[in-house]
DNA sequence: CAGTCACATGACCACCTGGTCATATTGTAT
DNA sequence: ATACAATATGACCAGGTGGTCATGTGACTG
């Protein structure tokens, strides 16, 4: 938690600061993040900083609660038809909402890939004990559910398509802003689009292509 | 390239640098590698260490070759069958020798996934310029030819699930690692299994489960 | 023996890092 | 005007970085 001097400061210079700070952890993974360019970029001294924050992780952790906070007002809609509507029409609406958080936050978009491929580091270990909410926990719940109504095949490997998912979700993301476009448009839309189905092919009862209701015959080997 | 007096060296001490760089460079990504760290492990002066290399990045780019040899050799038995299986089996046998590559050398691996995700970063364009193959236009290419043979539908996403299946290769690999086992052997082949039969329901013709037999007929929407 | 060449060495360089702290400046309340 | 606390500041610190270079060592050659 950054220090009281931080949130009394006047509203703008207090955003000069996140806004530096953004720049900065999205350019460069963790480790690599200066605080010199953050205090030059922000226009404040380095005493100023550490007047402001307890430390460089101080502050990098602030960012990634802020950034929790904002894509939650994202996801938010699509949670709240969690119970009502179908595993893949879900899943579908939680990509669309991820993704578009990506798209309209690059920066926090950036920070958040840095961390996930920050696994093994120091400081990716105090994000987690932190309370990040582990992503692929929450996936392997909404799969054990759409298991159990039938609407995906009961000999998925659970564990790994959890974990892929969740995995998934930053590759697409990366696919997207790199090969197609950096905005948020009818062709990310397709894409999402395609992949469900691909999803729904793979991970369905048999013969559940498309949009097709789900069927419980089995199919094995 | 390393300087003529590193392939001067007694075998035993050029090893001993490669096996220090090689610790030094899966432990950290690139711009956190020390020289420093790697001289002090492998028993070298610091001087010594710039008669052997240019420079960090000359060693770097050496290690990647190095892999990239290695890599070849787990491959090729499955590069050799090309033509002659079917798109799954092909994809199922270099996953399987592509991942027992990862299990052998650990630490390769840690440097692929380093570099991976260091997209953005300066090193990486240069080793791109410095010729490294990129997997998507191979598993593209592989993908084209599976949708002329009818062997995969004609309406996926070739860029996405090109991109996909390149960046699948190292997910699964980082999955079994960390969640399954350290080891190459038959739940790693399991792991590999469920997920090609994920693979050949979500991207072959319609009611391609398991292991049938393709069929040419279209199913579109 | 001297000469030459390949290699080994660690002190040294400029530069950067996260973090500290004595001091100066400001704002406010009396 | 005075006092007091909150805030701003940049020189400074110890420790790291990649890279250099004068000097030294040892082996081979004439």
């Amino acid at each position: 938690m950054p220090k009281d001097t931080f949130f009394n400061l006047p509203e703008d210079k207090r955003t000069q600061v996140i806004e530096a700070a953004l720049d900065e952890f999205a350019a460069v993974p963790y480790a690599q993040a200066s605080v010199n360019r953050i205090v030059a970029r922000a226009g404040i001294s380095k005493g100023s900083f550490y007047q402001y924050f307890h430390s460089k992780e101080d502050l990098f952790l602030y960012l990634l609660e802020r950034m929790g906070e904002e894509k939650m007002t994202y996801l938010a809609p699509a949670f709240a038809q969690a119970e009502t509507v179908d595993f893949f029409t879900l899943l579908h609406d939680l990509y669309a909402a991820g993704l578009r958080f990506g798209m309209e936050n690059p920066r926090y978009a950036a920070i958040g890939e840095h961390l996930l491929r920050a696994r093994n580091t120091p400081i990716y270990e105090r994000v987690l004990r932190g309370g990040a909410a582990t992503t692929q926990a929450f996936f392997r719940d909404l799969l054990y559910k759409a298991i159990e109504r039938g609407q995906v095949r009961s000999d998925v490997d659970l564990d790994l398509m959890s974990y892929l998912m969740g995995e998934l979700n930053a590759l697409i993301l990366t696919y997207h802003t790199e090969r197609v476009a950096a905005t948020y448009d009818d062709r990310l839309l397709a894409t999402v689009d395609r992949f469900i189905d691909f999803l729904r092919r793979g991970l369905g009862p048999t013969s559940n292509a498309s949009h097709s209701l789900p069927q419980n015959k089995e199919n094995k080997a």
